[in-house]
DNA sequence: TGAATATACTAGGACATCCAATGGTTGGGC
DNA sequence: GCCCAACCATTGGATGTCCTAGTATATTCA
């Protein structure tokens, strides 16, 4: 977005709590913002990885979901739940995907009240040639030492856990 | 959301993965995910504790660099190269801000190209005000462990300076 | 000095997310 | 057997982010 900054503005705004009076909190208040621009580093790539394939993260994220149902199909509020976002969030990733032809939908067989999406053939292309763009060109450079990589995972599954993503 | 999950998704991905062949990642892609999801839910705190204060994060951001401005004034520019966001997102959040009486807009005395932002009286005031709400309900009780809160400032901070956000 | 280049902000469009409200569909309790 | 609460998907509205273009101002250099 620009050239790199003097100095970190995230130690800079850790600075500015501790100088307020507001020490105590100010350790995770710098944990937290770094997560935001983690977070919105990590997108950009993803993005940029995925756009010569006509797909959005969010539109990518549920293609890859139905590659791995078993059936081949899943409900929407199914996928919704897995994928921890709102359901209008679902219907909109699943318009688009559908205009490009990528999956379907349809009723469910006994309930009338949900709908099933399925990936067409075309789909499951993209699905296996898009992941394979994201193996090659972000997953394996992450950019963190092999031992942080452990580090993120638990720290974040157990946040994630007492946030109530998931029991277990 | 809904309710929690009875198993992780994100441990249910990694394993899909490890399953395709792409083991090699896996945990990589695991990480990554985590940080999209922790994102996620850290910003939907932050929102709510926000929301009675008529700010979204964005313009909560804006207002708290504001207010640690030692002039008490910013030019555009430099505050989107702070808080790391597009200059056209600078322009809709000032727009909002303006329009809601917290900061004004004026003309750089020299450079004619470039606005400054300043904090209006009552801009000052709701930036205090909103930053004691978020000490006291988000950042006091992150979720994390205390020791993990240096790990995640050292990993992300070294993860950061690795992408470019800035040198030291 | 005058033209080419660089910088700063804004306008309009595409996309994603959430919330609130709507219209069907199910299924349990009486 | 019927009715109402719960559930599912969709629509419409608000916000935010980025991108591409366009306009205006500065700076550089021939």
């Amino acid at each position: 977005m620009g050239t790199p900054l003097s100095r970190d503005p995230i130690a800079e705004a850790r600075r500015n709590w501790e100088d307020h009076g507001w020490a105590d909190v100010a350790a995770p208040m710098a944990a937290i913002t770094a997560i935001m621009r983690t977070q919105q580093i990590l997108l950009a790539r993803i993005e940029s990885t995925l756009k010569p394939f006509g797909l959005t993260f969010a539109r990518y994220e549920l293609l890859a979901l139905l590659s791995f149902a078993r059936k081949g199909s899943l409900p929407m509020n199914k996928a919704s739940a897995l994928l921890q976002v709102h359901p209008t969030s679902i219907t909109n990733a699943v318009d688009r995907l559908e205009r490009a032809g990528l999956v379907d939908r349809s009723p469910h067989p006994t309930d009338g009240r949900t709908t099933l999406i399925e990936l067409t053939t075309a789909g499951r292309t993209l699905a296996k040639s898009s992941t394979a763009a994201l193996n090659a060109e972000v997953f394996s450079a992450p950019g963190f030492d092999p031992g942080d990589v452990d580090h993120l995972i638990r720290i974040l599954g157990s946040f994630r856990r007492n946030a109530g993503d998931f029991e277990e």
